[in-house]
RNA sequence: GGCGGCGUAGCUCAGCGGUAGAGCAGGGGAAUCAUAAUCCCUUGGUCGGCGGUUCAAAUCCGUCCGCCGCUACCA
């Protein structure tokens, strides 16, 4: 049997407009259940929307529509924005699912039973117009005597019946659990943060409303909806499709990964492993917090009309190069700045000229002197030996790569081969050898064809389009992709189709 | 304020106790199979400042300066 392996984009609220953000986080996740998939694993991968809340009420309000009509409306904004990225996710659970609601209610249930929820008050200093609770500390008095929030919203104290869990007992067992667990949070500074915050002291979280309706109600006392993230939280089990035992996904739980961005890591992992813990679930293994992009030097708002949005850069450059660049031009879980000026240098350099052209020249040597035919090994010089082996070495570096989320040291790596075959074929000059020693010139062509055909395989997670053409013209048959098949040669004597370049310049149009 | 991190070549970053590295950008040369692509060589840094530990410090400790993150209930 195949080894499991489920990773989870969060599930994205639907008031916003999905940006490079949420595409970035997407991404991130096709990638790793791509590469999961090449390596033999039997894959989960879940993204989703997250439908429930006040805001959404509220905006369907405005919109004069049913909350129900208008998340059917407005979710679809990312469900196409994954089949613009080409993601590859298995399932797009949506928080207003009936599924949704059986497992969440069987959550709250099993919390309940625990004995960790418990009804009390909500109060707090509240402003209407920002819909939100502000400290006592972030609040400024005014000379009347009236306090406003930073924003300089009036705010008012308000009081709420509402259940809590409580949070406040389980900081022991979770500071335990980081201890035990020591990869459970990456990268490293951010699980810093997360242990000093648990470290700090944990509150009671409140996690119910009466204040509206757009949400899952609690069992046995409906006036109460469930609140925010252990509604949230729980999509990622409900794609297993507990509570049932029996349900075709129920092994996947726990799941391998959950990729998030940094605003939302202590959800993750703070309140979803004491929740879990609580519920008597198995925890996830793994919550990876990555970092924000700015474009062109400006954070990302709608203020600023600086909101890229995904279709359009795809629509400019390619969808593998920007997947490509994504990945490429930031150590993953840094923030990183987008600018059209790195991505069309990444596209061109690395991808047109180092990789493009490399397989470019090697196929059409073969094409015009091999007869297009797939030229045999022969005895390796030491040059081949080392290239080869340089090779060869990728998948299992990679997969120490993956499993740590490190994506650009994954290309980085890959393009040390590639930078090497380039070295390669100019010092064999193949081109030359056409005089003096053809036999040898075959040679030389097979090994670039060898090369290429494992830096094809091993990139095609992350541009899967492209690589799989140059695989095509490689000769590498639709079933022999895989990792696995690396360790079986290609048949000599193999037709290859007319080489093509995969990815051509960008150049700016004339002004 | 408290806790944590960062500051290394023009740019983005790696190195984290043993004579300063990569990619890009800049300069010179070679080649001409290829997407005017490629290859080779090369300029460039007192590794934020100052002190300390050590035979030896980007690398450990202290301190100062400058940035950044976290410091709970909008998802």
């Amino acid at each position: 049997m195949k080894p499991k392996y489920y990773v989870t984009t969060p599930i994205y609220y639907v008031n916003d407009v999905p940006h490079i953000g949420h595409a970035y986080t997407t991404l991130a996740c096709d990638v790793l259940a791509r590469w999961k998939r090449l390596d033999g694993y039997d894959v989960l991968f879940l993204t989703g929307t997250d439908e429930h809340g006040q805001k959404v009420e509220k905006a369907a309000e405005a919109a004069g529509m049913s909350p129900q009509a208008f998340v059917d409306k407005v979710s679809v904004a990312f469900r196409e924005m994954g089949a613009v990225m080409g993601i590859s996710n298995d399932d797009a659970i949506r928080t207003t699912e009936p599924r949704h609601k059986v497992s969440s209610t069987a959550l709250w249930q099993r919390l309940l039973a625990a004995g960790d929820i418990y009804l009390g008050g909500y109060e707090g200093w509240y402003a209407v117009r920002d819909e939100a609770f502000y400290d006592e500390g972030e609040l400024t008095t005014r000379a009347d005597g009236s306090k406003v929030a930073p924003s300089g919203a009036p705010v008012e104290w308000v009081v709420e019946p509402s259940y809590f869990f409580r949070l406040s007992a389980w900081q022991d067992r979770l500071l335990a659990f980081y201890a035990a667990h020591p990869d459970f949070i990456a990268p490293e500074s951010r699980r810093n943060e997360v242990l000093s915050f648990v470290k700090g002291g944990l509150r009671d979280l409140s996690i119910s409303r009466t204040s509206f309706t757009w949400g899952i109600p609690v069992p046995g006392d409906e006036r109460h909806i469930m609140y925010v993230w252990l509604d949230a939280l729980q999509n990622y089990v409900t794609a297993t499709g507990w509570p049932d035992a029996g349900a075709a996904r129920a092994g996947f739980w726990p799941a391998d990964l959950h990729m998030v961005g940094k605003d939302i890591l202590r959800f993750h992992t703070v309140y979803w492993p004491a929740f879990l813990m609580s519920a008597g679930l198995p925890t996830p293994k793994r919550v990876f917090a990555h970092g924000w992009w700015t474009i062109e030097g400006e954070k990302i708002s709608k203020s600023l009309g600086n909101v890229v949005a995904p279709a359009e850069l795809v629509e400019s450059y390619g969808l593998d190069a920007v997947r490509f660049f994504l990945l490429r031009e930031v150590p993953f879980g840094n923030d990183g700045n987008f600018s059209r000026k790195a991505l069309v240098s990444r596209l061109n350099v690395e991808l047109a000229n180092d990789l493009g052209n490399l397989a470019q020249r090697s196929l059409s040597l073969i094409a015009r002197n091999c007869g297009g035919v797939l030229p045999a090994r022969g005895a390796a010089t030491e040059e081949d030996v080392a290239l080869r082996g340089a090779a060869e070495a990728l998948p299992a570096l990679l997969r120490q790569r993956m499993d740590s989320q490190a994506f650009g040291d994954a290309l980085e790596d890959v393009w040390k081969v590639i930078r090497a075959g380039n070295g390669y074929i100019d010092r064999q000059a193949p081109w030359a050898l056409k005089k003096t020693d053809v036999v040898r010139m075959g040679h030389v062509l097979r090994v670039l064809a060898d090369v290429l055909r494992v830096v094809a395989t091993v990139l095609q997670p992350v541009m899967p389009g492209s690589m799989g053409k140059m695989l095509d013209q490689l000769g590498v048959p639709s079933e022999a992709r895989d990792l696995a098949a690396l360790g079986t040669a290609l048949a000599e004597g193999t037709v290859l189709p007319a080489p093509q370049g995969v990815f051509p310049r960008f150049v700016e149009e004339a002004s």
